[in-house]
DNA sequence: CGACACCTTGAAGAGGTTCAAGAAATGTGG
DNA sequence: CCACATTTCTTGAACCTCTTCAAGGTGTCG
């Protein structure tokens, strides 16, 4: 049986019970997440500043738009977004799947507006960090800076991943890589490495992975088949883990 | 008629004759390509600093490579480079050509080490920023620091609209939004917007989109048949560039 | 509880790949 | 500077993966 309570609250966390509201980055519990790590006490205290406010977004409803002016980057504290790309003639792909701890909005920097949409995939919170104020404080605080850097570098070397994927694996090695991407980004929050609860539909999978929901679709049937997973919709139990690493490190041709 | 010396230098623009060695940005005429623009005298002093020195890149050789130590980010002054990452397996996927006045490194900076090769296509030169050094001046120079962080934000976004062709483009609008792109960055460049001679082979252009050479040759051959361009060898004219807009912006089913 | 969104599965078809062979260009060494 | 080896490019034919179209089933939410 694949139990529905697995995701996205861990044991012991509970950012979000009312009591523990605390605006401050010093106390939250994702700080490892999404600040520098090794602050003294007063370069802590500093970066308390770099967050102005939190916002709730409804699941379904966009954290911004394609074309929206920029101002700020968006610290997820609870929840999970897809983000997406939309060609002039109206397709789009999805570019990736966010959740707690992670940032997103780096692509409105560079031309003041946004280029994607952020769409929330559960009801969420973020943390609104006001570029302005990021780097007038990485100026004074060197360890900020560099992680500003560092998460940006980071989101380019994911990307160039994606680019991997989708330009030289076919459907089971993407779909293979695109499981272990996330239960391993699950469990480093403390959930399951073998069990989780998929936030978005097959055709959002699809858009992501580049392929169609029915490709999608298909191939989960055929990892069950050959029990590599157990699915029953978007509850996924992964089985046999080592068979999905095998899948993805596989050449081509064998 | 093809010409072969349409590509790369500019009339009027001799980087690299052996007078106009200049190491200061400030007089260097890609400046407005990879520095800030608007900068007060002192500020453009002080810029000069980023760079350290030059380094020449014979053709076929690396910059850097996958799992070398990063330190520096890297100007393009003259030549063409390819990056490159690579899967366990072996299997590589171009993620990008770039240009003179572009920026590369960027991946190295989120674990110290380049996450991709950096590889030569014609004989080039970098100019080479030491990271550390470039994160000092930015903090003194405002304008340099919102300059750093657009590069890269412009590198994110670049790299979303390559999943996008990756993702849910045919051939045909691949490799015609591949031309559309080379042709536009090469314009800007003060080179012909209808002329251009590739520098990479078409096993790499195909790397780059998601193809095999073959595709990629007979695409070329069918835009050919079809009079939108010209093709022989790594040189090409085009002939229709609205054909080559209209492919990219058709909707896939159309 | 009913409407709607989402998922699964089948069958036919298209687009791209693979394998293969030959042609054209490029580079190398004599 | 030419001849030869090598790399790169083109083209054809068979094949395969993924897509498209279609229908029915399942789950969810107001």
């Amino acid at each position: 049986m694949i139990n529905q309570t697995v995701n996205l609250i861990p044991a012991g966390v509970h950012p979000f019970d009312g009591h523990s509201m605390k605006v401050a980055c010093s106390s939250c519990n994702l700080r490892e997440l999404c600040m520098p790590v090794g602050l003294s006490p007063e370069e802590l205290a500093k970066i308390d500043e770099v967050v102005a406010t939190r916002r709730k977004i409804k699941r379904g409803t966009a954290l911004f738009r394609n074309g929206e002016p920029f101002g700020s980057l968006y610290a997820i504290r609870t929840g999970f977004f897809k983000t997406c790309v939309t060609a002039e003639d109206g397709r789009d792909q999805v570019t990736g799947f966010q959740m707690a701890g992670e940032i997103i909005g780096l692509d409105g920097i560079v031309n003041d507006r946004h280029t994607c949409d952020a769409v929330a995939l559960e009801d969420a919170e973020v943390c609104v960090m006001p570029f302005e104020r990021i780097g007038e404080l990485s100026r004074e605080v060197n360890a900020l800076q560099h992680h500003v850097h560092r998460i940006m570098s980071r989101e380019i070397v994911r990307d160039h991943g994606v680019m991997l994927l989708l330009g030289s694996m076919r459907a089971e090695e993407r779909l293979a890589a695109f499981l272990l991407n996330l239960v391993q980004r699950l469990h480093s929050r403390g959930f399951s490495s073998s069990e989780l609860v998929l936030r978005m539909t097959r055709e959002e999978i699809g858009s992501y992975l580049g392929l169609k929901l029915e490709t999608v679709s298909r191939t989960f049937s055929h990892f069950a088949d050959e029990g590599i997973v157990e699915v029953k919709q978007r509850h996924v139990r992964i089985l046999d883990t080592p068979a999905l690493r095998r899948l993805v490190n596989q050449q081509p041709g064998v």
